[in-house]
Formats: structure tokens, sequence, C-alpha cells
DNA sequence: AACCTTCGTTACTATTAGTAACTAATTATA
DNA sequence: TATAATTAGTTACTAATAGTAACGAAGGTT
């Protein structure tokens, strides 16, 4: 495993949307500002691998995190200008999907 | 773990490219067909996962193989039309990652 | 006091990734 | 004839990551 002239660039960019998770996390706060429990409702995924993603995209300044300290206490997560510039790569997943993967109907009887 | 409205075309979309590779080998393959040892050349993954990566490539009709029975089999792997639709997929992440990934330049000394 | 909520963390198990050595078929080289 | 080389993998093993479940802290409510 030594090569190549592959872009380092691209090479980032692709592990990092390239994990699971990240393009559905990004999917989410592109409707707006969440809350944490908000996304952990929307998708399929545990608290501790969503906060574990959570710190990744902050540390990528992907996406920031604001405490607002209400009654119980309220954190807002949202998409920085680097994380909205995703929005092309999501929509195009989006696109994607929808042209090429079929959803299999479970049959529960041909008579 | 128990929601939700969300699309499972777009799930399964994400799941596909939200894994280690897959993005890149695409990335390879959208420059023509090419053999096992060109790919594994030309990324840093190793024998055993590009292996098993063209294998799910296959079975999810992204990619063909071909095996041409010549002086040294030559075993070529092509995009089939599902994959090369991921090229919007692809030239919008590239895109991306020249917009807004920095690399970080080592420095020697600043004297 | 006992319980609820939100936003996590900790501890543990299961799955996946990475490394290195090996195989089989054929061909070239010493 | 043995030795090595190439291609396309596989096998065996270790390291890292994901998933599950239970717990914790900081408040507020009943």
């Amino acid at each position: 495993m030594e090569q190549s002239d592959l872009c380092p660039r691209l090479q980032k960019g692709m592990d990092l949307i390239g994990k699971r998770w990240i393009g559905l996390i990004i999917y989410q706060l592109l409707a707006g500002p969440q809350r944490f429990c908000a996304v952990q409702a929307a998708l399929p995924i545990s608290g501790r691998l969503l906060s574990e993603r959570f710190k990744d995209l902050e540390n990528e300044g992907i996406v920031t995190r604001v405490v607002y300290p209400e009654i119980p206490v309220r954190i807002e997560y949202s998409l920085t200008e680097k994380g909205r510039a995703l929005e092309p790569v999501v929509r195009e997943i989006q696109r994607w999907s929808q042209d090429w993967i079929q959803i299999e109907q479970a049959v529960v009887s041909s008579e």
C-alpha cells in the first residue's frame, strides 16, 4: 500500500463522506438547525455514534454546536458554510438513489 | 433505534457511497475499464478489501467483471450504466473537496 | 423524595478494516 | 530443470470501528 498520485484533497473528501452516517446527518441538517434528539429520532443511529460524528463534523468545520441555557438545556447543531456547500453532493446522491435503487416489496402471497 | 420516515432509497444510497473506498473505486473506473492491479496501484487499498468491494459492487449492479483468457489472464472491471450514473456524485464531491479542503504543508523551519 | 428530560458517556460485544503471508496458473529467466 | 515473476485473488490474524445497553449529570416537575 504505497502509492500514488491520487489527489490528497479528493482522498480526504472521499474519506469524509465515505464514512457511515455522515451523509445522512448532513442531509438532516440541510433542513435547518436541529437538536441532538431530533437528529437521533430521524435516523437509525445510536447516541454514542451521533455524539462521535457531531464531534468529528465540528472538528472539520462542517457543523457548529450552540448551547441555549433554557428550561432543559437546548443544544442546536447547524451547518457552517462549508457544510452547506455539501448540499449539491447530497442532492446528487438523492437523485441517483431515486433513479437507480428499487425497494423490494414484501409479497404476502400470489394466490 | 426504531424510526422513521426516512426515504429507504436514500438510506440505501447513502449506505452505499458511505462505505470506505467505494467512492474512490468508482472515481478510478470513471477513467475507463481497468484491471484489478491497476486499481490497486492507484489507491491505498489492500487486495483483500478491493476484492471484497468489487464483489459488493458487482452484486449491486454497479460494476461488471470480464475475464479475458490471455497470456496471464486479464480481468477487467468496468462501470455499468448504473455505475456511470454516479459520475455527478463523484464530480460534486471532487468540486467540494477542491473548494473546501486544504492540505497542511509540512514546515521545516521558519528561520 | 422520586421521577422526567436532554445530552451525552462508559463498558462491553460484534463487525469491519488492515497487514502479511500464501495459492494457482502460466511464463520467463538462470 | 529449478527459480523467479506476474495476476488475481484467499486465508489467517490483529487492530479499529460500530452497535447495544446501561448509566450519569443538570436541571424541572409531581
